[in-house]
RNA sequence: GGGCAGUUACCCAAGUGGCCAAAGGGGGCUGACUGUAAAUCAGCUGGCAGACGCCUUCGGAGGUUCGAAUCCUUCACUGCCCA
């Protein structure tokens, strides 16, 4: 694939707030991958990742993608676990200080990190390298050297740092480090193209850049991705926030999920977790501005795609299949847990016992609000006899098929 | 090192002796309406009992009081000012 082929694929879906750097990064893209060819060489990718949580979501793959797409052109593509920088937390995307990880807990964690990235990654093709390998050799007096490029004024222009120093939060000298040791890791690893979030711009295009420089080395280019955002398709898609599409979800729930984004948030999807080239999210595009593809249709489009990126395409099918029957038709799903009861039980006592509800109180909450039904009725009494085998259904999604013994 | 201010439920934030399970907002949940979208409307949002009531929770520990999120002591943590 020529050049500039490469380079359209390589730059969608990258956000850099800014066009004269958005220009200067594809140039400089452009040019390197030229260089590059005349050299016969591949050119060296990596991005860094926190193994700060064992169950990835959707939104962290936005970045493996994109590795996906340059290892799919022939370039060399690194998997960097952060067991080092994890020490710190990046502070980059919190307004808080993150608590400090042991080596043993990053460790176990970048196992199975590594193994849910390979459902993106070709594993073939993916060098998995570890900061601690060159992080823990430097010394003090390296890291005096290198901290000497940066002023305490450019980390405080950073929005996260600006956020807390206003609103008088702590800020740790120790997180300043994180910007220096990622930097570092681009020069070890002599790295052409980093990859990353919005909320690793300072680190990848100002630390990991003069740091390079400093060290005498050609600075890497960035690939600034856009951020995903999550089910409410407003904020950074996160576990904590609760609006996180989780990679180990079933693939019924992972379509649902996709199907719960707002219209709004379909482009970002489509550019950021689809295979889709830039030629097809074009299209995707086109129809939904021109009206001629409808917004519904066209999320069960994205919500297929996504999730036949993850599971087969066999799955994904049954699970459309499932999603229409459900919430399209309004019919029970045809799977969900079976749960058997005790003659005597309430209605309450088998809610919380089938982990319908979180405690009694919920369950109540629940019926008095019309939220529970058995087989399609509404039932209204907390406090009775469960009255029958049958389908229970807890609000709009949670059901459980009760058995009488 | 000194002075001052602060630490409240998922988050922000009121509350300065009983009327406080604790205002308000956000988020979340339920119902109506829908395309499991958005917007809108209504309600709910510590637990156990569900009639009264009881239990746990306002940074940790101890104390004063008939009674403490509120007062005192102490410990931890944070911010601001001074050095």
């Amino acid at each position: 694939m020529n050049v500039n082929e490469q380079v359209e694929i390589l730059m969608q879906g990258t956000e850099y707030g800014d066009e004269s750097l958005a220009q200067t990064m594809e140039t400089e893209l452009r040019q390197r991958l030229t260089e590059c060819e005349k050299a016969g060489r591949k050119l060296k990718i990596y991005c860094g990742y926190d193994p700060r949580t064992a169950d990835l979501h959707i939104g962290h793959t936005v970045t493996m993608r994109k590795l996906r797409q340059f290892q799919d052109l022939g370039h060399e593509v690194v998997f960097l676990i952060g067991t080092y920088t994890s020490l710190i937390g990046d502070p980059s995307d919190k307004d808080k200080l993150r608590p400090i990880l042991t080596q043993e807990q990053v460790l176990e964690n970048a196992r199975s990190y590594a193994e849910q990235a390979f459902r993106v990654l070709d594993r073939e093709k993916t060098i998995v390298r570890y900061n601690h390998e060159w992080l823990a050799q430097l010394n003090f007096a390296d890291l005096i050297k290198l901290a000497s490029n940066f002023t305490i004024q450019q980390f405080l222009t950073r929005e996260a740092f600006r956020k807390r120093w206003d609103s008088g939060d702590a800020i740790y000298l120790h997180e300043y480090f994180y910007a220096i040791m990622q930097g570092y890791d681009a020069f070890a690893l002599e790295t052409d193209v980093q990859v990353g979030g919005t909320d690793q711009m300072f680190n990848i295009v100002t630390a990991a850049r003069k740091v390079m420089t400093s060290l005498n080395a050609k600075p890497n280019i960035g690939v600034i991705m856009s951020i995903l955002p999550g089910t409410d398709g407003v904020v950074k898609m996160s576990k904590s926030l609760g609006n996180h599409i989780p990679l180990n979800s079933t693939p019924e729930d992972m379509y649902g999920k996709v199907m719960s984004i707002p219209d709004a948030a379909m482009m970002q999807y489509a550019k950021l977790v689809t295979r889709w080239l830039p030629a097809d999210v074009i299209a995707f595009e086109n129809g939904l501005k021109s009206e001629t593809l409808h917004p519904r249709d066209a999320k069960m489009k994205l919500a297929h795609e996504v999730t036949s990126t993850y599971y087969s395409a066999a799955q994904a099918d049954a699970a459309q299949e499932a999603f229409v029957r459900q919430f399209q038709q309004g019919q029970i799903p045809t799977e969900m847990p079976e749960f058997d009861i005790q003659p005597g039980q309430t209605v309450l006592d088998v809610m919380v016992a089938a982990s319908l509800v979180a405690s009694k109180s919920e369950g109540r909450r629940m019926i008095d609000q019309k939220g529970v039904k058995l087989d399609g009725e509404t039932l209204e009494k907390a406090d009775a006899a469960f009255p029958h085998a049958g389908v229970l259904q807890v609000g709009k999604r949670r059901f459980a098929r009760i058995n009488l013994k």
